[in-house]
DNA sequence: CAAATTTGACCTCA
DNA sequence: TGAGGTCAAATTTG
């Protein structure tokens, strides 16, 4: 779906109404989740957010594709909230607990469908604080895939995990797949998100988009957004010497971000993705 | 020193 | 038996 033959001005045309429809998109989700009474709630909301957040998928893809060179057809994101959903209240431990599939000891991990699962050019954050427990080279993969799990995971017996697999190199694009949804308390509050997104300036679309999903923690320190640590993924054997000091998602962050203004403009991703879902958070996992 | 990350071992499933 | 996923000890970071 590249628009290589389009006109250049009314390509830049295009790109402009998408980029200005899918920041209209984020504004609403923004709006959808600050004016969320409740992570936990169990009404329209999650549903409401899942079709924000598929307009924005649809927004985001589409500047991908119109702005990559390389064919990522494949790659776009498949579909932030198909596999969305939202237990009723009363199932929701259940589904958490089954959402990690049927582990019942070590290494027995067979799992659900996925939660969620996204594709972003940059890695941001979610909302969520996600502790990296391991990392490993796939079959069919050129780079490591890394595993995250809830820092809450222990304290608060929070099931969500995700998987982040770099799929492309240039410009990057990464696949965050999430599985379970939180139910740990600690997520940033909208405002805090909204805030942070405000000091970003132009960036701060971008970390809600995609992202959506609920968010919690802390907030971006010295990168862009935030922090989760996570992100890391795959280990960037070169070069990080420029990002040693902040946590390794935190880098990545960064260097994503800076990398995904050399390609497309940020304001594609803005969405980001990258966020990726995670920030989804927004949608907190339904959780 | 506590928390996060790295990384090899371990476990289950197909 | 190999691949994918997780554990947990060692190491790093703040």
């Amino acid at each position: 779906m590249r628009m290589e033959n389009h006109p250049s001005n009314g390509r830049r045309a295009m790109e402009e109404e998408l980029t200005k429809g899918r920041d209209i998109a984020n504004h609403l989700l923004e709006v959808l989740v600050d004016h969320k009474p409740n992570t936990h709630e169990g009404s329209m909301v999650p549903f409401v957010e899942d079709l924000v957040r598929n307009v924005l998928c649809s927004f985001t893809n589409t500047l991908l594709l119109l702005n990559t060179d390389n064919d990522v057809s494949n790659e776009v994101v498949k579909d932030v909230t198909s596999s969305v959903e939202c237990p009723k209240p009363q199932d929701r431990d259940e589904a958490c607990k089954s959402s990690f599939g049927t582990k019942i000891r070590r290494g027995c991990y067979k799992r659900n469908a996925p939660t969620w699962e996204t594709n972003s050019s940059i890695l941001m954050e979610d909302g969520y604080v996600w502790r990296k427990y391991g990392q490993k080279m796939t079959m069919n993969a050129k780079y490591l895939r890394s595993y995250y799990r809830c820092t809450h995971k222990y304290d608060e017996s929070c099931p969500a995990i995700k998987h982040v697999q770099r799929i492309q190199e240039d410009p990057p694009l990464y696949r965050t797949t999430y599985y379970g949804h939180h139910n740990c308390k600690t997520s940033l509050s909208p405002e805090i998100m909204l805030e942070h997104s405000a000091s970003s300036s132009d960036s701060s679309m971008f970390l809600s988009f995609s992202d959506t999903f609920p968010r919690k923690e802390h907030l971006f320190s010295s990168s862009l957004f935030s922090s989760t640590k996570e992100e890391p993924m795959e280990v960037i054997p070169e070069d990080n010497s420029v990002h040693n000091q902040l946590p390794s998602s935190d880098y990545l962050l960064l260097c994503d971000y800076e990398l995904d203004f050399n390609y497309s403009r940020h304001d594609m991703l803005s969405s980001n993705e990258s966020d990726q879902f995670d920030y989804g958070s927004s949608l907190d996992f339904c959780g």
